[in-house]
RNA sequence: GGCCUAUUGGAGAAGCGGCUUAACUCAUAUCCCUCUCAAGGAUACAUUCAUCGGUUCGAAUCCGAUAUAGGUCACCA
């Protein structure tokens, strides 16, 4: 006869520590009332999906908001999928949206009690746990493989019953401590399986935070909690380290909802107080066929974040469009506080939306151009050197060419009330000033300029020599527009639109058509911020010197 | 297929039995302002809350059925 505590210690000789030590090793937390303990754990397998810094946002924010503790715990434990330096990667992209762990997985080290935060250090945790189980009965190891799992399936299609590994199907469940011994020894491979009591039939009542109290099936299935490969499963790695973790509330996706009655039976046949769950909506895309789908990141490059910080849009801006999906009340709240000190904002789950927003690129882009149109020109500086110094070269160079020349450039129209709010993201940022720079400039003038067909070359010529002699930039911004009219008049251009209209016979166009011309010849573009500033950040010398060319040229 | 969840304009959504003529925001369109663009200002944009039935003096709001969509049923997380 072969008892359970005999198997127990067959398969995990080298274990001799018990719950009971863990607990003494990891202690209830001393927070203040109130405090959650939240943790974002992803698997390294990737850059940080979009979905993700949604999660790992709102972790932070439930953490912040109660004083409590946000960490990072690794789940490392499919060790086919996971690629070399994403763990690293991921913590350095959650750090540029200003999500930093209290505690937990750092990258290259952890900080924290209740480590180790990376669960292929933590077998031994699990070992412990699972000895237990196996002591108690309420585990037990299975030979079954690949191929015989598969034939329970399709004898289970055949007889449309529920799929899985479940009462009469679960074979090995039925093996008396001998026959286990005897496989053991013989060093066939085995899982280890959570003997579940539950019967699908009858409901567990669970609670979620977001969604409220809800009904589902017990769970009845003996699920794998021990892979061959000695690691555990997600579904009890997470009950252990949350556990042992003390973990307060479990924030994850929506998809995780199905098996929670996996996981409110194993914390209570472990006798464990399971956490407060909190469900999130996933966000969508609108996908081919018309119908929305999780937003993927093979198909929909807004699915990484790296695209948003490749692009050079603010992380504040993405944050911001995270939060709206997340509270329905935070929109409102921003505008009241002019898209500032988000921080301020409580979050509160029941502000959540149900359903899985798709995302709205449109809106990511609003919320850009408020927050760039808020930053003075050393902010701005300071961000677009930050990104263009990672992600774009080219621009990076022309900034530090002279920094108080694209200072100037961005805080055209930019200290007013209503400052311009024309860029959304860094990205943008060098074909719309390039022009300012002689010698980007010469570059895109010798390709030829495209003025209005209306004007032959003499007009044009006409009209910019007398803008080259006579158009003073030493005045203020109203005289140099009615210096620019008076100019247009003697050529035989309209003051203003309205004298066109009354007789647009007796004019060749309007100060607009000047204005235009001049704007083509100097920036090479149809449309630049105002004539004015630019030719005051040109000078007078350099407006001259494109006249002169473009005259030359025609 | 079983189970779970959801369903208010192009998008995010508020409203949760009469104070709604369905709030607010983004997007879009038109107009004004205007040297272009951006900004700013003004206006328009769901006769109706997936559908059908029921309860009620009264329903987007409560009940039932149907439809549609999403999730999930791995030694993946």
């Amino acid at each position: 006869m072969v008892t359970n505590k005999e198997l127990a210690e067959l398969i995990f000789p080298e274990i001799k520590e018990t719950i009971e030590d863990l607990e003494k090793r990891y202690p209830e937390r001393d927070l203040p009332n109130g405090a959650e303990v939240t943790r974002f754990a992803p698997s390294p397998t990737g850059f940080l999906h979009t979905g993700s810094l949604f999660t790992s946002l709102i972790c932070h924010k439930v953490a912040k908001d109660t004083n409590g503790v946000f960490y990072v715990r690794l789940e490392d434990t499919d060790t086919k999928r996971e690629i070399q330096g994403s763990g690293e990667q991921l913590l350095q992209q959650l750090h540029l949206f200003n999500i930093d762990p209290d505690e937990g997985y750092l990258g290259n080290s952890e900080k924290g009690n209740y480590g180790p935060y990376v669960q292929s250090k933590r077998a031994d945790i699990y070992k412990v746990v699972i000895k237990y189980l196996l002591e108690q009965g309420l585990a037990y190891p299975c030979f079954c493989s690949q191929e015989e799992l598969e034939d329970i399936r399709k004898e289970q299609e055949k007889k449309k019953d529920n799929p899985g590994y479940y009462g009469e199907y679960a074979k090995c469940r039925y093996l008396t401590n001998e026959q286990r011994k005897e496989k053991i020894l013989n060093g066939e491979p085995f899982v280890i399986r959570f003997k579940s009591s539950g019967d699908h039939t009858n409901k567990v009542a669970v609670t979620d935070l977001v969604h409220g109290d809800f009904e589902i099936a017990q769970n009845d299935l003996d699920i794998v909690i021990y892979k061959s490969d000695g690691l555990p499963t997600y579904h009890f790695a997470h009950v252990c380290d949350d556990h042992f973790m003390r973990t307060t509330t479990v924030i994850r996706g929506e998809e995780w909802i199905a098996s929670l009655p996996i996981h409110v039976e194993l914390f209570a046949a472990l006798g464990w107080k399971a956490p407060k769950y909190a469900h999130l909506p996933v966000i969508m895309k609108i996908g081919e066929n018309g119908n929305k789908r999780k937003l993927s990141k093979r198909l929909d490059n807004e699915a990484a974040v790296s695209y948003f910080l490749k692009d050079g849009y603010p992380s504040e801006a993405l944050v911001m469009y995270l939060m709206t999906i997340a509270n329905s009340n935070f929109e409102e709240w921003i505008f009241e506080h002019h898209f500032e000190n988000m921080d301020e904002f409580k979050f509160s789950f029941d502000k959540m939306s149900l359903e899985g927003a798709l995302f709205d690129m449109g809106k990511v882009n609003f919320f850009s151009k408020e927050i760039l149109g808020k930053k003075n020109k050393y902010e701005i500086r300071d961000m677009a050197k930050a990104y263009s110094q990672e992600f774009n070269p080219e621009l990076y160079s022309l900034i530090c060419r002279d920094e108080d020349f694209f200072m100037d450039i961005m805080n055209i129209e930019r200290e007013k009330e209503n400052p311009r709010k024309d860029y959304e993201k860094f990205g943008d940022l060098y074909d719309r000033i390039g022009f300012f720079y002689n010698d980007i400039y010469d570059n895109l003038s010798s390709n030829g300029l495209s003025f209005n067909e209306k004007f032959n070359n003499q007009v044009i010529k006409e009209v910019l020599t007398d803008v080259r002699d006579n158009l003073s930039l030493e005045q203020d911004e109203q005289s140099w527009f009615n210096n620019m009219k008076e100019i247009g008049e003697k050529h035989g251009f309209a003051p203003n639109g309205k004298t066109f209209k009354q007789n647009p016979d007796a004019y060749k166009g309007t100060v607009g058509d000047v204005a235009e011309m001049i704007r083509i010849t100097l920036s090479t573009r149809k449309n630049s911020p105002n004539l004015y500033y630019v030719m005051q950040i040109l000078k007078k010398e350099e407006c001259n010197r494109r006249i002169n060319s473009v005259i030359s040229n025609l």
